[in-house]
DNA sequence: AAGCTAGACAACCGCAGCAAA
DNA sequence: GTTTGCTGCGGTTGTCTAGCT
C-alpha cells in the first residue's frame, strides 16, 4: 500500500455515512482527470480505498470500472473491425459468454464492449429470425454462413487496399498472414482461427498490411455476389464450399434471382439497412428456420 | 419543430471466488 | 472454521443520440 493510501485508510467513514454521499451517473471530467491522476501517481488496484483517497465519491468498483472500460489508456475506442467480429464470433462459439476471456484474445477491447456487441447486434439477429441465439440453428447459421462472409469481407477490404497501393506484394495467404499480424500470438490453445476453417481460398495480389484490415467495411452487400464471387450456385455442390456447408442451406432449391425479382412483401418489412444480413438473406433464413421447427 | 423509437454505449447490481484477519 | 472485505464477472438497466414520422 502507498503512503497515500496508508494515510488515508483510518479515515474511513461509516457505510451510511459513505452512501450518503456517493455518487451515481454519469462520470463527469473532473472525476476523470482525478481517477487518472491518481492512478498515475499511485498505480491501479485497492480500489475502495483508491476511491477515497482520490477523493472520489464513487464506490470502488465503479472506479474500477470507468478505469478498465473507458479511462485505461489502451482501451480500443471505434467500431468493431471485420476481424474483430469473426474473431468474437469464433470465441462465443466456443466459450459462450465468457466475455472477459473473449475479450483477453481483443486487444484494446472490454468485456463490457464485446459484450454489448454481442447484445446488439448479434442477438438483433437471432431475435429477426425468431430464434433463440444459442440454438443450434442459429450457431450453425453463424458459422457456415455469417462468418465465412466476414472472412469474404475481409478479403475484400484487402483486396481493395491493394488496389489504392501501388507497392503490392503477391501473396496466396493474405487472410492468414494479416490475421496473425493483428493477432500475432497463438493464444487460443492451438485452434486458432484460419482461414481453412471457412473453406476460402486466397491467391489475390495484396499488401496483406493489417491497416488494411483494421478498414471498417461495410457488410450489406447483395447476398448473390458472395456466391458468385465463390461460383457458388443455389443448387450445385461447389467443391469447397458445400461440404463446409453441409447442405444445410444450400439444398433447397431456392432461387436468390427470383425472390429478388418477385415483389415479395415480405422483403419490405426486413431491416435491410442491417449491415450483416440483407432482406434476402433474412428471408432466405427465414425459410430454413421454420423448415426446421 | 416536436415527439417517438431503436440502437449504441456507459454504468450499476448481484453474485461468486479469494485472501486476510 | 468463520467472517469480512475486495475484486472480477456476467446480466441488466439507464441514458444519450440519430433517424424517422
Amino acid at each position: 500500500m502507498d503512503v497515500k493510501a496508508r494515510e488515508c485508510a483510518p479515515n474511513v467513514q461509516s457505510s451510511e455515512e459513505e452512501d450518503m454521499e456517493l455518487k451515481r451517473g454519469s462520470w463527469t471530467v473532473e472525476e476523470d482527470f482525478k481517477l487518472i491522476d491518481y492512478i498515475a501517481t499511485h498505480g491501479e488496484g485497492r480500489w475502495n480505498s483508491l476511491a477515497r483517497c482520490a477523493d472520489l465519491k464513487r464506490t470502488g468498483k465503479s472506479c474500477r470500472l470507468r478505469w478498465l472500460n473507458y479511462l485505461r489508456p489502451d482501451v480500443r475506442r471505434g467500431n468493431i473491425t471485420l476481424e474483430e467480429q469473426l474473431l468474437i464470433l469464433e470465441l462465443h462459439s466456443r466459450w459462450g459468454n465468457r466475455w472477459s476471456k473473449i475479450a483477453q484474445h481483443l486487444p484494446g477491447r472490454t468485456d463490457n464492449e464485446i459484450k454489448n456487441y454481442w447484445r446488439t447486434r448479434v442477438q438483433k439477429h437471432a431475435k429477426q429470425l425468431k430464434c433463440d441465439v444459442n440454438s443450434k440453428q442459429f450457431k450453425d447459421t453463424m458459422r457456415y454462413l455469417w462468418m465465412p462472409r466476414l472472412v469474404e469481407r475481409i478479403q475484400a477490404a484487402a483486396a481493395s487496399s491493394t488496389v489504392a497501393t501501388t507497392a503490392s506484394t503477391t501473396t496466396s495467404t493474405s487472410v492468414v498472414g494479416s490475421w496473425k499480424t493483428v493477432f500475432p500470438d497463438d493464444h487460443l490453445g492451438g485452434t486458432q482461427v484460419n482461414s481453412s476453417n471457412y473453406t476460402v481460398e486466397n491467391s489475390s495480389t495484396t499488401t496483406a498490411s493489417s491497416d488494411s484490415f483494421a478498414t471498417q467495411a461495410s457488410l450489406v452487400s447483395d447476398f448473390s455476389d458472395y456466391y458468385s464471387s465463390n461460383n457458388i450456385s443455389i443448387n450445385n455442390s461447389n467443391p469447397n464450399c458445400v461440404e463446409e456447408f453441409s447442405g444445410n442451406f444450400y439444398n433447397y432449391g431456392i432461387d436468390f434471382q427470383s425472390l429478388e425479382q418477385s415483389n415479395n412483401p415480405w422483403l419490405d418489412t426486413i431491416d435491410a439497412s442491417d449491415n450483416l444480413f440483407n432482406a434476402e438473406e433474412f428471408y432466405f433464413l427465414q425459410q430454413q428456420f421454420n423448415f426446421n421447427m
